[in-house]
DNA sequence: TTTAAATTTTCCATTTTTTGGAAATAAAAA
DNA sequence: TTTTTATTTCCAAAAAATGGAAAATTTAAA
């Protein structure tokens, strides 16, 4: 998120307002690609109502995506899904390269130790989106899946990452609050959040006290890289049951020295 | 691959020839998108001249491409890279999703008890893709990228998956043999292939003695899911010097062993 | 068994988008 | 300072997308 790069490119600049799609084609085939990877193995037809396109143009669109490997088709029921073309082309996201072969090891750890299921995410415009996991064996356990989205306000990780990132990408964070308050305990205006930023440097760790679902605690820890920017974040989610007041500091503790070892491996040299 | 569906799917049946790409816009956005993938950080200027694409063209694509977070462009010299949203979107691949979770720590511990890299891959039309790999700390030691991809007659990966898919998905492979001559080993023809799926058979795994690189050595071995069907393949690749005729027996029993314990944990049951 | 409904695929004349050379804009190199 | 390199935008000609309707096929209902 802190990119402060004075160097500005060759060539024009690009305009300051520019909102629009200009290939459309393009533009509906990506939608559909979107929609085909949130369901798993959707008919032409739901696609179509539920996109609202013509199963012609549709249908025009996914014989060009499978073309190229992007999406399937199953031979028994003609439903869509995502195809190996597609990962090829994601594996190459070069934010997620690095990190997740670093983070892996690391984050199986912090799940055996604590018992809880470990996340790893990192900021998008003002979302976390969650990288890896690994489960814990309990029965009541938090579940998120790979490449989900969610507000950064009401999330561990998320707060751990905005209470670290420069003052005036904090600022562009707030620009459209206060935010969707999902529970009682959610924090949705700028006061209380900044406050809370104060509160997470101070201890190293974000807390999330059933402020996404209810029941569902989580701890988030920050990760620097090597230039001791904050790229991403650790957590532990589970039940308010196992994560109680009492043992909510030992596993605070635990989840950010995790997050200072991923850093460390990373090439940070100041942690915290 | 072997996939015998003898249920046809409602509606018109798509005719047998159909090699067209039916949405120009469409198909040149992803042309795009994957020379984008396989190079990091690459100029307009070095885009327009491989793909041999106007440039105006194609900035209109790649700037439809980002409003979807597909592609990104850095702010300090305006180079495009793939964005978060092909992780999200390939991250829902289906077939590696469960593939990964369970290989992955068997993929580390063949690494470090070999003390060879060792690879996770399947099969998609002619070709190896590579799924995820483990490195050793030799500096000396074999690199695939993951993503990448490879022809399966020159790969320990193909020929041990080749050997065990169904006869007549052989037939398809063979389909424009004689195949590339990497190097003075390569395997090219259909009958010395064929002899190497029953020696691959009775021993278990497959061996790619410099038939990709001069100086790499490969050993490959089957995965099979809970039908039984081979669905992966596991590897482990290294220089001749570690890799020698001595130590090939004891290494090549290794790597099967592990791609049983694979198999086992997708829920096969007949292995090998 | 026969008929109807559901679903995917293809067709093609009309409409809309794409196209790409050239100009504009700006940084880097000479 | 001038030239070169590079990205971004513009716009009229040309090409592609559109989508309703028909075709083709399977499943469900009568």
């Amino acid at each position: 998120m802190a990119e402060n790069d004075f160097k500005k490119p060759r060539g024009r600049p690009r305009s300051v307002s520019n909102e629009n799609t200009p290939s459309k084609a393009l533009d509906k085939g990506l939608i559909a690609l979107r929609k085909i990877a949130e369901s798993d193995g959707v008919s032409l037809n739901d696609l179509s109502l539920d996109l609202d396109m013509p199963m012609a143009t549709l249908h025009r669109l996914l014989l060009t995506l499978e073309s190229h490997g992007f999406v399937r088709q199953s031979k028994s029921d003609a439903s869509w899904s995502i195809g190996i073309e597609a990962f090829r082309v994601g594996s190459a996201f070069p934010r997620a390269a690095k990190l997740l072969n670093v983070a892996r090891p690391v984050l199986k750890e912090l799940s055996i130790r604590t018992g809880e299921t470990a996340n790893l995410g990192i900021m998008d415009q003002a979302e976390v989106i969650f990288l890896a996991q690994h489960e814990t064996h309990h029965a009541i356990r938090a579940f998120f899946r790979p490449g989900s989205r969610g507000s950064w306000h009401a999330s561990g990780i998320g707060k751990a990452i905005a209470a670290y990132i420069a003052i005036t990408d904090q600022k562009d964070l707030f620009e459209n609050a206060p935010f969707e308050q999902f529970t009682q305990n959610t924090l949705i205006n700028e006061k209380e959040l900044l406050d809370e930023f104060n509160r997470i440097r101070s201890i190293g760790y974000a807390l999330d006290r059933e402020e996404r679902f209810p029941g569902m605690r989580c701890i988030g820890a920050p990760i620097f890289n090597s230039l001791n920017q904050v790229v991403a974040g650790i957590s532990i989610s589970g039940p308010v049951a196992r994560m109680d007041d009492r043992s909510i500091a030992t596993l605070g503790q635990e989840t950010a020295k995790y997050g200072q070892e991923i850093s460390r491996l990373l090439g940070a040299t100041v942690v915290n």
